[in-house]
DNA sequence: TTTATTTCGGATAAATTTATCCTATTTATG
DNA sequence: CATAAATAGGATAAATTTATCCGAAATAAA
């Protein structure tokens, strides 16, 4: 469904939100041991959540990731998704066509419609406080 | 969504199922043309489909790809995913975790399910016939 | 102002997916 | 039986994704 690095980015965005409600910053280092992913390739993508607007990086000593407060009920699903996948998930023909559209449809474009309009729905009514929130009661785990 | 190779695959039993209708087998350089895929890639993803038993080879002269008539209408699109990509779109985590069921979530576990529930569905529940004859009736196309 | 700490970013490597090429094998037909 | 036509399959290459490494830049604190 998303690439890894998405896979990554998305557990990697809900940890820092956890952390951010306790107004803690935290560094690749631990992020990647609490979601069980590589640390550099985690640093990168954390990077580009950066310049996505997804997360804050603060540079030099004590600093680290955070979210502020008051984003973490903003932030949807969908634009992490958006900043490391791009819109393909959404725009895109679900057999790869460069032209499917209601006018010249792949074969199976209603068919797909359904599951991507669903798709598109929960992401972008999703965000980054639900899923935190079951991180910080203890209902779901970021790791095996 | 799916690989590329499945997404050829798709297509190229689609295109099959249109030439059995009318009793005549098909080439990989033939249907390659058709869904506008590399040749000799889309030779190796049929291999794979014969080995799956979602469409049949009749190797030597006259030989070519084939799908039995009373087939067309019971292969669903479930069958060639599996195929081709594996049952990972049903059955693995949205976020790549290895152990992500009801007693141990990760952070979207029931949101993705609502999604996944509907695709699975709608691959179970979608015929070759279907999309074949949305070609054959010229409503959609199988390249731009 | 020096030092330790930390993110940023470029270069590179490893793994996987996508794609090509060539030969072997199978089979209908003359 | 010989030949031509076709799929099967192994080896390999190209492209993309995933992952690692290391030095540069920024910043807080001594």
């Amino acid at each position: 469904m998303f690439s890894k690095a998405c896979e990554y980015g998305i557990k990697a965005a809900i940890f820092i939100a956890t952390k951010s409600y306790e107004g803690l910053r935290v560094s690749p280092k631990e992020i990647a041991e609490k979601i069980n992913s590589p640390q550099a390739f985690t640093a990168k993508i954390l990077q580009s959540l950066v310049r996505h607007h997804v997360v804050n990086s603060i540079k030099g000593a004590h600093g680290g990731f955070e979210i502020q407060k008051d984003r973490i009920s903003e932030v949807k699903l969908a634009q992490i998704v958006k900043a490391i996948d791009g819109d393909k998930i959404y725009v895109g023909c679900g057999l790869g066509m460069e032209k499917c559209d209601e006018n010249h449809p792949c074969p199976a474009h209603d068919k797909f419609k359904i599951v991507r309009d669903e798709l598109k729905n929960m992401l972008e009514n999703t965000t980054l406080e639900e899923l935190a929130l079951n991180i910080k009661s203890g209902t779901a785990f970021l790791k095996t």
